[in-house]
DNA sequence: CCGATTTAAGACTATTTTATCTTATTTAAT
DNA sequence: ATTAAATAAGATAAAATAGTCTTAAATCGG
C-alpha cells in the first residue's frame, strides 16, 4: 500500500532532516549533505527540492557555504503543505475506484469506507507540523534512514 | 492518493459487477460483457481475471456460455483477500516511507500516524464481503462505472 | 466433424515514474 | 580575476505500470 510516491517521500524525510539534525546553526543545508545523510539519489533530491523552493516552503541560496533552509517556521509548515505541493493538489481529494464526477449524493460502493479513511489521513497531515515532528524525533531519537 | 492499482481497482469492480448484476442465472459471465458493462479494456480485464482464477476466488469456463464465477459464496470473500491477489500479500504491512526492518521498536518519524491508518485500512478490507457490497449496490442503487 | 465462442497465455507497445547525467548559473573565498 | 562550491535546469536512460495484440486451447451447438 503505497501512497506516496518516492518524491514525497524523500521530500519528508529531507525536510525532517533538516529540523531534526544535530548540527544547528548554519544558515543552510546543503543538498549533498541531506542526500548523503539520507541514501538518496542527490540528482533526484535537488529536483524535489526545487519544487518544494518554488512551493514556497524552503529557500535557496547558490555557492559554498549555501543550500537550502525552511522559508518559514516549521511550526507553520503542515506536511499536508509539503504533499500538495509533490502530489498535486487534488492529492487528498481523489478516490479509490478513481471514479469521476462523485459526491456524496452520488458514490460508488466503497464511498462511505474511503471517505472515512481519506478523511482521517487528510486531517492527520493537516496537523501536523514539521516542528511537531522534529521535536519526536530528537527527544525518541527516531530515524530517517533504513 | 492512489492506493490501489488499475488491476485491483478493475478486480473489485468485476466482481461487484457480478454479484449485483441485474440479469441472475447464468452460472458464468463473459468477460466482454464485463468490460463493455464497466468500460475497462477486454484484454487488461482478462489478464486480472485470470489471476482471481488462479487466486481461488473465480472459476472459469471457456467457450459458448462461458466465462466467470464465484467460486465460493460471496458471503465468504472479503475484499482484502482480492487485493492481496492482485497487489501482493505484503500489501497491507508496508509503510509509508519505506524505510526497511521497522517495527513498533524501531520506528520512523510517521509510525505511530500511519499505523492507525493502516490498520483501520486493513480492518475495512477485513470485515467487508462481496456480499455485502453488492447488496448495497442493489438496494441503494450504486454505480461501478463513471 | 466444423465453426463459432470464450478464456488462457504470452509477446509487444505505450505511458508514467524513478533515476542518472550533463551543462549552466550563482556565490564565496582567495 | 580565478577557482571551487553549490543549486538550477533540462536531456537522457532505466524500470515499473498500464494497455494492446496475437495465438492457443477449450467448449458448445449444429
Ligand atoms: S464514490 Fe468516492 S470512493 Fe467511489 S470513486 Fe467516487 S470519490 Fe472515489
Ligand atoms: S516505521 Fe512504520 S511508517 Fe515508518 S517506515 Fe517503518 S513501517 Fe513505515
Amino acid at each position: 500500500m503505497k501512497v506516496l510516491s518516492n518524491a514525497s517521500n524523500y521530500g519528508l524525510r529531507a525536510l525532517l532532516y533538516i529540523v531534526s539534525r544535530k548540527k544547528q546553526g548554519d544558515a543552510y543545508v546543503s543538498l549533498r549533505e541531506i542526500s548523503e545523510e539520507l541514501d538518496i539519489s542527490f540528482h533526484f533530491l535537488t529536483k524535489t527540492m526545487q519544487l518544494l523552493t518554488q512551493g514556497d516552503v524552503l529557500v535557496s541560496y547558490r555557492g559554498p557555504n549555501g543550500g537550502i533552509a525552511l522559508k518559514r517556521p516549521a511550526e507553520e509548515i503542515m506536511l499536508i503543505e509539503v504533499v500538495k505541493i509533490l502530489e498535486g493538489h487534488d492529492f487528498f481529494d481523489t478516490c479509490m475506484l478513481g471514479l469521476e464526477g462523485c459526491d456524496d449524493c452520488n458514490p460508488c460502493p466503497v464511498h462511505h469506507l474511503w471517505k472515512e479513511i481519506k478523511g482521517k489521513v487528510k486531517h492527520d497531515f493537516a496537523t501536523t507540523s514539521l516542528a511537531m515532528m522534529g521535536q519526536r524525533i530528537v527527544s525518541e531519537n527516531l530515524r530517517l534512514v533504513p
